[in-house]
This record gives C-alpha cells, sequence and structure tokens, in this order.
DNA sequence: TGTACATCAGTGAACGCGCGTTCACTGATGTAC
DNA sequence: TGTACATCAGTGAACGCGCGTTCACTGATGTAC
C-alpha cells in the first residue's frame, strides 16, 4: 500500500470528514477515537495526521459539514411543503423532530457539551455558533416566506422549544411521556 | 490518619455527592475524575471505593440531588413570586434563564449528552428522566396554581423552550445574539 | 515517450498521559467482656 | 470504667487500558530532463 493519487488522497480527506461529522453526532466528539474515525473511513490511524493539524481541527469541520447538511436538508422539506401548498415552518418543524438515525442527529443538540467545555473563542465552539446562527436564519428566511407573518421572536421561540424537546427526547426513556413534548412543539 | 467515626465518615459521603453534583454539572460527568472530586470533598481518591460501588453509582445519585435541590429553587423562588403577587411561571422562567454559577447549570442541559450514551434502563439513564419528569410536574404544579389557566401543553412547550435556550446560551459566544433566545422566551 | 529520482499518502508500532479501579497498609473508632 | 481486640474509613502507590499524537518506514505517484 504505497503513495495514494491526488485525487485519491482528495476524496479520502473528505470522506474522513463525513464519517466522522456521523460518528460525532452519534457519540458526541469525546466517545469517538481517531482509530474509530479512521477504520470507518477504511483507513488505518497513522494517516490521520496527514489529513489533519489535531482532532479539534478536524472536530471543527465536521461541525461545519453538519450544520451544512442540515440547512440543506431545511431547504428541500421547505421546498418540498411549498411545493404542496403546505405550511412551511409546521414542515421544517415536524421534519426536524421526526427520528433520524444516530449519525443524523442534530448537531446543535449533540455536540452542544462538547462545544461548552471549549473557551471562547476555541475553533469549534466558533464553527457551532456560525453553524446555528445560520441554521436559524435559515429557518427564519424559509418561514417568512410563507404566508403566515410570524414575527421573528415567535420563530426564536419555536426553533428553541423544537431544539429543548429534540434534546430531552434523546435522553428519554421511550416512554410516551418524553413524546409529548415534541407533541407540544408540532402540534 | 486512622479510621473516622460513623458520623463523619456520613459527612464526607455527603460532601461527596454534593461536591460531585456541582462539578458534574459544571464540566460533564466524563470530564470529571474520581481525584478531582476527592480532592475538592478534601481527601484523596483511594477512599472513593469505601463510599461508592462506582463512578456510575455517584453519577446517579450525584444526578438526583441536582434535580432535588432545583425543585426546590422553584418552589422558593414560586413561593417569593405569589408573595409579590407576580405572575409564577414568569418567575421561575426569569430564575432558571439567568445565570447562574458553572456548579449551578441545569441538570438537563449539563448531563443530557453523557445520559444520551446510556442504554435504556442505565442507572444515571433513570435517574435523569425521574429529575426531568418531577421537575416538570413540579413547573405545572406550581404554574398552575397561579391566576392564569396555562394549559399543560403551553406549559410543556414553555419547558422544552426554556431548556432548548439554555442550552444553547450555554455553548454561545456570549453575544447578545445568543441572548436574543432567552428573551423569546422570558419576554 | 522513457528513465531516474524526489515526494508524500498511508501503515502500524510506539510514546506519554490520565483515567477508573484495586490493594496492602495505617491507626482511630467501635465492641465485647 | 478499663482493657484487648476487631473493624473499617481513609491513604497513596500501583494496575491495566485506551486515548491523541509521533515516527521510521513503504512504495506508488508526481516531476524533471
Amino acid at each position: 500500500m504505497g503513495r495514494s493519487s491526488r485525487s485519491q488522497a482528495n476524496a479520502n480527506r473528505v470522506r474522513i470528514v463525513e464519517v466522522a461529522s456521523g460518528l460525532f453526532r452519534a457519540h458526541g466528539i469525546e466517545a469517538v477515537s481517531i482509530s474509530d474515525i479512521m477504520n470507518a473511513a477504511g483507513m488505518t490511524q497513522g494517516g490521520f495526521y496527514k489529513h489533519f493539524a489535531s482532532k479539534d481541527a478536524l472536530a471543527a469541520e465536521a461541525c461545519e459539514l453538519a450544520f451544512t447538511k442540515a440547512a440543506e436538508n431545511w431547504r428541500r422539506v421547505a421546498q418540498d411543503a411549498a411545493d404542496h401548498g403546505q405550511d412551511v415552518s409546521n414542515a421544517i418543524t415536524a421534519y426536524y423532530l421526526a427520528s433520524k438515525p444516530p449519525q443524523m442527529t442534530c448537531p446543535m443538540v449533540a455536540l452542544a457539551t462538547d462545544v461548552a467545555k471549549r473557551a471562547p473563542g476555541d475553533l469549534l465552539r466558533s464553527a457551532y455558533n456560525a453553524g446555528v446562527r445560520s441554521l436559524f436564519d435559515t429557518f427564519a428566511e424559509l418561514a417568512m416566506t410563507n404566508a403566515s407573518r410570524a414575527t421573528t421572536d415567535r420563530l426564536r421561540m419555536l426553533f428553541v422549544a423544537m431544539v429543548g424537546s429534540n434534546m430531552l427526547a434523546r435522553s428519554g426513556n421511550g416512554e410516551g411521556w418524553s413524546a409529548s413534548f415534541k407533541r407540544s412543539v408540532v402540534g
């Protein structure tokens, strides 16, 4: 197994970020090791530092990717809803609270605790906050094009309610009781 | 330093749980070591297992204590508000979203990620969910005695919005932007 | 196009470190008479 | 109340383990002529 071609190496780098983005969202950043990531990407641990300066640097990139993908999905869901004459913010909320595979967990919820440990100005913390900001802006933009004239404040409250009920449901016992929080938001 | 008396040992055990409850809320369970806890309690690591079967067992007890203290504080705040003829649910929400020292961080937010990693039926996970349930019930009970006839569903939405905005603010950059989420809830 | 050499993506073993937990030990506390 | 002995709360060193990171090495790829 000698040197890979430039294009192969680039593809490998992209795959590492994608795989890491999923693993981090499923298990949290600290619970996933470099070996876990590299093996899942079909390589061995040693090659990691040919692509990234540190685990932290990867975490910031993986975080950014997670938010980008989330925003893309919201746009797609909003388009679908608009095409069928349905309420856009309702559609996004329902999509957001629908159960998804672990690697698709909302990055706002999955990474919050890891981010909270970082100092202000930290790479990951900055990526996370830029992501939250961008995701809310996307939400507001999509919901505003809707017929309904929701205020920004009302959208902010809906947004944090989505996030909060998602977080509690994720740590819940699978009882219907946890689900009642979700229902209070999407209802 | 020989054997401690029974009552001294009991007091030490209580202190360990209290100290751990604060450290876990400030930094997360995995980021705090047994040494950290025992040193903060004024002892050395080796004595830990004379009191607890494992770090997990302590985590469950510390989690329970955190929720108990939170409920007590809410009751006190509600009583204060009622005594001054103020709206109870507003008072609790404002108190909940006010900035507090790290060791007073809301356990729902601080422990969520650690809990999410545990299997259903795990000791900590059970303690967390019992705590959430009990804290919401407390909230509903206190808010219902209020003049305003809020529906349970409306209280649930307010509850998850509190939790969500608190979580985002905790991982925020200290900009006013993060605070606008809190304002959308308490406003 | 062909050849000679430099580059560098990926390998896998090794490193230092901090963790949760164990253990032999100490000596004041608790108990039996 | 006093004495002899068992108990056991707390100590501090040691354990095995997995982590992030480093490193010497391999050999196909890229480049210069």
